[in-house]
DNA sequence: CGCGAGCGCGGAAACGTTTTCCGGATGACG
DNA sequence: CGTCATCCGGAAAACGTTTCCGCGCTCGCG
């Protein structure tokens, strides 16, 4: 606990506003707010008094009386994802527009650590949370309206890209080219949101005519395996998958830095994308468009999400309506340069 | 202002818990904040009282009386840049193992919406501010404690990384390998940070007797363009760059995005990296090591910034000492596989 | 002219803590 | 046995707001 320095010089309050402005406080308050009727005359001298004293609402005296913080928290794995730095801006900027302050928590991948971010939140009374799970078999749950974000939980109100509907968009793309040949690389094999991508590809392709094997799905080692393990891991597969006797003529990797990592190896060893190899993404981060070549991917609508998130919990706050449901969010498929028609044999 | 429901059922006060356990307030608050001496026997009955009500502390209530928030404020720019993300992560990681609390806020790179950031800062009582500027211009100031971060402002405590030095470890690296002819590509013409990196990178080669003539140093548009506008600004300037009659055997980008885009553009252009032309970045961002080929980069310490940070933050609030002057924390060279000895002629 | 309505404002009670001050009990020690 | 220090706990005052209640005044209307 470390020691913090009393203010040098005291701040205004509103009872100082009040003296000077020679009103009482209520009035100072009805002024701020417009919680009530006050006159124009006496107004321009609050605000002439506010002005003068450099006067700024202490907010935790206000929350403490209005039992009301106008805030809400955001717990999310880690702000070093890409993906998730993204889907933060978007939050925060939509909050921000709704007049709602932030307060944003990592849980660095942890499930351990969010039943005390959920603690902390509730100690600074956020109105409610948006809460991005650290993994599928997190069970931290708190006391307050919360909306789960990207990773739902069932029977939960929870806001989340269509991951089948994505992987269907993956498959239909690349059939539309001529592939056949096909592999996934995932990262993770427990991730419901990834499974769903490869759930939605398969059967997408299923119903096209086309099979995938259980061995043309590879998957990286565990969630919370160190980023460069996993890597290394990745490169392997990417190995061994090319160097088959029947390689694949187009790659989906269900997220965006698996992907990159893909292509990356890909190039190492000397295959061309798309013209030996396409290979397809997820999320579409902004860094998609910068690397070479610029990917193919399934753009995870953030903006549509923190909307769709900020409203439904709204509305569980309002309390009136029967709380939402489990929302979907429509994926888009974004054409690059990391697909092209598979080369004819 | 959104209409936030009352809580349904009104949560456990430290007054509850008091007459629940049968004693006095006063003597909660001491058995929760080691704040003065209570029996052993009372502080377990407290302990049953708090885990049987559920209670949780009231942190407004707690700052109000105490006059302490154990929190800062932290103002930078934008998530959506990843060097940013990875130094939010960072210092949120170092303040909570402080047991200081973050309030992450951003600017959205919009130096007009600083001063409103600092106000709400203000307003929710944190005890100081880590402030990343949005641009070298904006003057936003507050009034509360602030350690300047990344982005000095001269004669104000500040923390950032030795951004003469990194430009030097670069052209060292560059020398070491043969090449003589340079270039330089950065984002933005006014930007403080990025102007030392190519001033030290100018000075060291200057010292080596390489010269780095002015039309060798491109600049993207000013800081706020749109992207995509900036991206393919840039491809224009690496597509004249290669071109020209002498194009550079190695080209500094003054960060890793930068770096990124470059080499899209160069192996589009069909040029090989590093046969071609080498190529270094800054920042070491995650991706970088990620992407074709892996960046050799400059690291900048985010670890080591947060540390530098926080500490003159808490020296700043003890006020027993002078305040901590402009810090540099030491970058390092990281060699990957972007750069090689030049091409024989 | 009388009366009710409503506007503008003041007063005061909360909100949940921390902190200070004080008193009672207990133990040691002469 | 008396005195004093020590330990533990109670009481109450703040912290800066919001909100409720009520009062005086003005104005419109019959």
């Amino acid at each position: 606990m470390p020691i913090v320095r009393a203010r040098a010089r005291p701040r205004a309050t509103i009872t100082s506003v009040a003296r000077v402005a020679g009103v009482a406080v209520g009035t100072v308050s009805k002024h701020l707010n417009g919680s009530g009727p006050v006159a124009v005359a006496t107004a321009r001298r609050i605000q002439q008094a506010i002005d003068r004293l450099g006067y700024r609402v202490n907010l935790s005296a206000r929350c403490l009386r209005a039992r009301r913080s106008d805030s809400v928290g955001l717990i999310l794995p880690n702000l070093a994802n890409p993906f998730f730095a993204e889907l933060a801006h978007a939050i925060q900027q939509a909050l921000t527009e709704r007049g709602l302050q932030t307060l944003l928590c990592e849980s660095d991948e942890n499930p351990d650590r969010e039943g005390r971010l959920l603690e902390d939140l509730e100690a600074r009374q956020v109105d409610g949370v948006l809460f991005v799970r650290a993994s599928d078999r997190s069970t931290a749950a708190g006391r307050l309206p919360t909306i789960y974000l990207d990773r739902p939980v069932a029977g939960r109100p929870s806001v989340a890209s269509d991951n089948k509907l994505g992987g269907a968009l993956v498959a239909q793309h690349l059939l539309s080219l001529g592939h056949r040949r096909l592999a996934v690389l995932r990262e993770d094999r427990t991730a419901v949101s990834t499974g769903d991508r490869v759930k939605g590809f398969a059967a997408a392709l299923r119903r096209r005519g086309v099979n995938l094997r259980d061995e043309d799905v590879l998957a990286g080692p565990p969630c919370g395996t160190a980023a460069h393990v996993r890597a290394v891991e990745l490169g392997r597969h990417v190995q061994e998958l090319m160097r088959s006797k029947a390689p694949p003529t187009a790659i989906f990797a269900t997220s965006d830095v698996v992907a990159i990592a893909t292509a990356r190896r890909l190039l190492e060893l000397g295959f061309k994308i798309p013209d030996d190899v396409s290979l397809v993404g997820f999320d579409d981060i902004e860094m998609s468009a910068y690397v070479f070549p610029p990917l193919t991917t399934v753009r995870q609508d953030r903006a549509a999400m923190a909307r769709e998130a900020i409203g439904a919990l709204e509305q569980l706050l309002s309390g009136d309506e029967a709380p939402p449901a489990e929302a979907l969010v429509e994926p888009k498929l974004v054409v690059r340069a990391s697909t092209a028609p598979p080369r004819m044999p």
